[in-house]
Order: C-alpha cells, then sequence, then structure tokens
DNA sequence: GTCCCGAGGA
DNA sequence: TCCTCCGGAC
C-alpha cells in the first residue's frame, strides 16, 4: 500500500499562493540570461548543474559570445570548446553540450526540442534541465526537482530535513507536477527555486522571516 | 551507490 | 576541514 500523503488542494493552492506572493516582493528575478531563445537556457542550464548561479553568470556570457548558437557551438573544435569552459568544473560537461549541439543539428533540423521527453534523449541532459529548458526556453507547464525544489518541497510537505531527503525522489516529481500551475509554471518554476536558494536554504535556513511557517510542516528548523 | 569538479562559506 | 551548489551518467 502507498503511503498516503494527505496534501490537500487547498494546501497546493496555499503554497502556490504564498510563493508567488513572496516571490513578486523579493524574488531576484535575474534578467541575467534570455529566456527567448531556447540555447541560451540550454547553455546556462548545462552551467548550473552543481555550479552556483554567482560563477555561472560571466561565464555565460562569454560562452555566448564565442559561440552565439547552436550551429556555431557543433562546428567549433571540441578542445577549444572545453578550453573555453574553464574554470566552471565538471569537464564533461562541454563535451557532452557540444554533442548535443551536434545531435540537434543532425537529428533536429537546429531547433532544440521542447519536451522533456524529448529532451532527456540527449546525453547530459537528465529529468531536471530537461524540465527547466522546456519550462524556461518554451514556456511549457511543466515541472522541475533540483536540490532547491527537493529540498522546499520536503520540508513544506513531509517535514523532513535536508539530509534525509534525496531518497522519495518519484514522490516529489509527483507533488512538484500536481503544483505547477498552467498558468504561469515559468514564474512559479522561478519562485520556487529562488526560494529554496535565498530562504529555505540547506544549512541555515530564514525560518524566522519565512513566509511558510504557518503551512510548513517542518517549521521551526532554526530560529 | 559512486564519480565527476571547483569556488566559496561555515 | 567539511558542506553545498538551479545534476547526470555509470
Amino acid at each position: 500500500m502507498p503511503k498516503r500523503r494527505n496534501i490537500t488542494a487547498d494546501k497546493r493552492d496555499e503554497f502556490r499562493r504564498r510563493l508567488l506572493a513572496w516571490y513578486a516582493e523579493y524574488g531576484r528575478d535575474l534578467p541575467w540570461r534570455n529566456t527567448d531563445d531556447p540555447y541560451h537556457v540550454l547553455v546556462s542550464e548545462i552551467m548550473l548543474q552543481q555550479t552556483q548561479v554567482d560563477r555561472v553568470i560571466p561565464k555565460y556570457h562569454e560562452f555566448l559570445e564565442k559561440y552565439p548558437n547552436v550551429e556555431q557551438l557543433a562546428d567549433a573544435p571540441t578542445d577549444e570548446v572545453k578550453e573555453n569552459w574553464k574554470p566552471l568544473g565538471y569537464n564533461i560537461r562541454p563535451v557532452r553540450l557540444q554533442m548535443i549541439a551536434r545531435e540537434v543539428q543532425a537529428e533536429y533540423g537546429g531547433t532544440i526540442p521542447d519536451t522533456p521527453e524529448e529532451l532527456q534523449k540527449l546525453k547530459g541532459i537528465g529529468k531536471y534541465t530537461a524540465g527547466a529548458v522546456s519550462c524556461f526556453g518554451y514556456r511549457k507547464a511543466v515541472p522541475l526537482v533540483d536540490t532547491n525544489v527537493d529540498r522546499v518541497l520536503q520540508r513544506v510537505f513531509f517535514g523532513k530535513h535536508a539530509s534525509e531527503s534525496t531518497k522519495d525522489e518519484k514522490q516529489i516529481w509527483e507533488l512538484a507536477a500536481e503544483l505547477v500551475p498552467q498558468e504561469n509554471a515559468y514564474d512559479y518554476n522561478q519562485a520556487l527555486m529562488d526560494f529554496g536558494a535565498t530562504v529555505c536554504m540547506a544549512r541555515k535556513p530564514l525560518c524566522l522571516v519565512c513566509p511558510m511557517q504557518a503551512i510548513c510542516a517542518a517549521y521551526p528548523i532554526s530560529a
């Protein structure tokens, strides 16, 4: 028997409402990337895999200046692409990113796929990145779960702490799917990650000023 | 589960 | 020093 989660529609609505209200007032809403171009989103999301935003931003602009579109990235020498990736780390990522560009050229006529299912067929794009490109690059109302979203949902809905988080991945994705609004999924997903990064942090969450206090199953973690 | 990989903070 | 960071492949 699956464990009953007992999460009411009311709580989901309240969560969305509070999150978007918080985002409207405090969200960073960084216009640092051009989300009208899925290629730009793809590059940034690959860079963001296990790498902090602040460290990605300068490299992202530099990289796009050298490789402004899928075709030019696909045609570039791989060694040069790897060199231009430094010092971001996880250096298999530039190789895979270029392989993706080449496959998009060869198999998709130069257009990056817009659904998570198609995107995940490309090596280097997992469940999170597929959702991110689909949502942020094509404005699709799809769920996405990264380390921030995972932590926030675990805490608010399951009352767990970060250290016990990595399990129940399937449950979290299901919950994330239930929560995504059809209307402004872009803002919602952006808000959710930003909230996890700036309020509901892994180590010392700002429970004292958190807008989720009244509905969070883990409150208070810290005071 | 393990490895990849580097900067910054506690 | 250890932990974390808008993960993914094996």
